[in-house]
DNA sequence: ACCGGGATGTTCT
DNA sequence: GAACATCCCGGTG
């Protein structure tokens, strides 16, 4: 009834790939979720990405071959996940901000205690990796393998035909590109949405 | 609803 | 030492 996306879907552009992701299915042991937000960190000019500065010891999955995924940590507290995309050697991730949960949602509420609406329960990417309890264990893991129970499924719901979109949260630098995807009118969006006027909360 | 600030520690200069 | 791809809480209107 879903499959598990393979390593060629990821292997191109951010840019494709983080539209492309939208409405595929998040799993982790115990829970799924659609993905409903996503952002393009593209290619090794990108001011915004993590790669920008090149290869370190922290960004080098960025580098490494599509369908793995990278966790970074950040403001001390919180953990985020990316799908690494493009060919190894040029450096691209799509963050995954947000996210409806279809399974496990008692697991969620849970590990979210402080969420008091389930509409808080993913939308935005640390509450994703919350929800999803990922954290840096799972850096560089293998989506395509489901490597440690993860993976990212198609389930017959296609992307939007026009996805909403906007500029990426949360940037000192490449704030103007406009890289940030969602499905139109969800509302498990991390953000209101500049071309649909809609906001989440 | 909107806004301001604190939490908390890794990463890279 | 500064920056940080965030979140949560408490203030005010």
């Amino acid at each position: 009834m879903s499959r598990r996306v393979g390593r060629r879907f990821f292997e191109r552009p951010a840019l494709e790939v983080a539209p492309d992701l939208l409405n595929k299915v998040l799993v982790a042991p115990g829970v799924a979720g659609r993905i409903v937000e996503t952002e393009a960190y593209q290619g090794a000019d990108d001011p915004g990405s993590h790669a920008y500065r090149g290869v370190t010891p922290r960004t080098e999955v960025m580098f490494g071959p599509p369908g793995h995924l990278y966790v970074y940590f950040t403001y001390g507290m919180h953990w985020c996940a990316n799908v690494v995309t493009d060919r190894a050697g040029t450096p691209g991730a799509v963050l995954i901000r947000a996210v409806v949960p279809i399974r496990g949602i008692e697991a969620m509420r849970l590990r979210r205690s402080r969420a008091r609406r389930d509409v808080d329960l993913a939308n935005g990417p640390a509450k994703v990796a919350q929800a999803f309890a990922i954290d840096g264990t799972h850096d560089g893991i293998d989506l395509t393998g489901a490597h440690l129970g993860v993976s990212i499924r198609d389930d017959g719901t296609a992307p939007p035909a026009i996805p909403a979109v906007g500029v990426r949260i949360g940037l000192s630098k490449g704030q103007d590109l406009p890289w940030r995807f969602a499905v139109p009118d969800c509302a498990e969006v991390s953000r209101p949405h500049p071309t649909t006027g809609h906001d989440a909360r």
